[in-house]
DNA sequence: TTTAAAAGTAAGGTAAACTTTACATATAAG
DNA sequence: CTTATATGTAAAGTTTACCTTACTTTTAAA
C-alpha cells in the first residue's frame, strides 16, 4: 500500500514533526506510515487526509497487493 | 465512530456472511464492526466500501470522539 | 410448531498498529 | 567548522483488530 503522505507535506512544507503534532500520533508513526512499515489505523488515515484536505482514498493508494488486511 | 455496514447491507438484502466472504474476513468480523466492538483496518474499510460502491467517507463516520485512534 | 437460515455472544490467541525512549545521520545556516 | 533542525533506525512494550471455535437467540418460512 502506497501513500502519499511524505509527498502532500513536502508539498506543502510541513515537517513530520508538525504532522505529527496535527493529528495527534508521535513522529515516529508518521515515519513508519510514510516508510510503508506498516498501514495506518482508519481513524489516524481520516485525520491525516483530513489534515491535508483530501479524501483517504486521495491519500492512501491500494493496490492489488493489499487482499491481506 | 459510527458505520452504516448494516444499513447498507440491509437495503441492498445482503447477509453478513455474504459480506465477510465478499472481503474476506470471518462473519464476526462484521458482526464486530457492525456492533461497534471494534473498528476497521484502512484496508478493510476500503473493501467494504468499494463493496458497496461508496467511498470510505461515507461507510464510516467518524465523530469527535474520534480524536483516540 | 418445527426447522433452517441469519444474527448474536463469549473467550482465548496472534499479528500488527502505535507508543516511548534513545541514539544516529543528513541538511543547511551561521 | 559548528550548531540547530529535520529525518531516520532500533528495540521493547501496550493495545486492538482480527481469527477460531463453539454455543445461543432471533426471524421467517414450511
Amino acid at each position: 500500500m502506497q501513500t502519499r503522505i511524505s509527498q502532500y507535506r513536502k508539498e506543502r512544507k510541513v515537517t513530520q514533526e508538525e504532522l505529527a503534532d496535527a493529528v495527534n500520533v508521535t513522529r515516529q508513526t508518521i515515519i513508519s506510515l510514510e516508510s510503508g512499515k506498516y498501514k495506518a489505523s482508519l481513524v489516524l488515515a481520516h485525520k491525516i487526509a483530513q489534515f491535508f484536505g483530501v479524501a483517504i482514498e486521495e491519500m492512501f493508494i491500494f493496490d492489488k497487493e493489499d487482499e491481506n488486511l
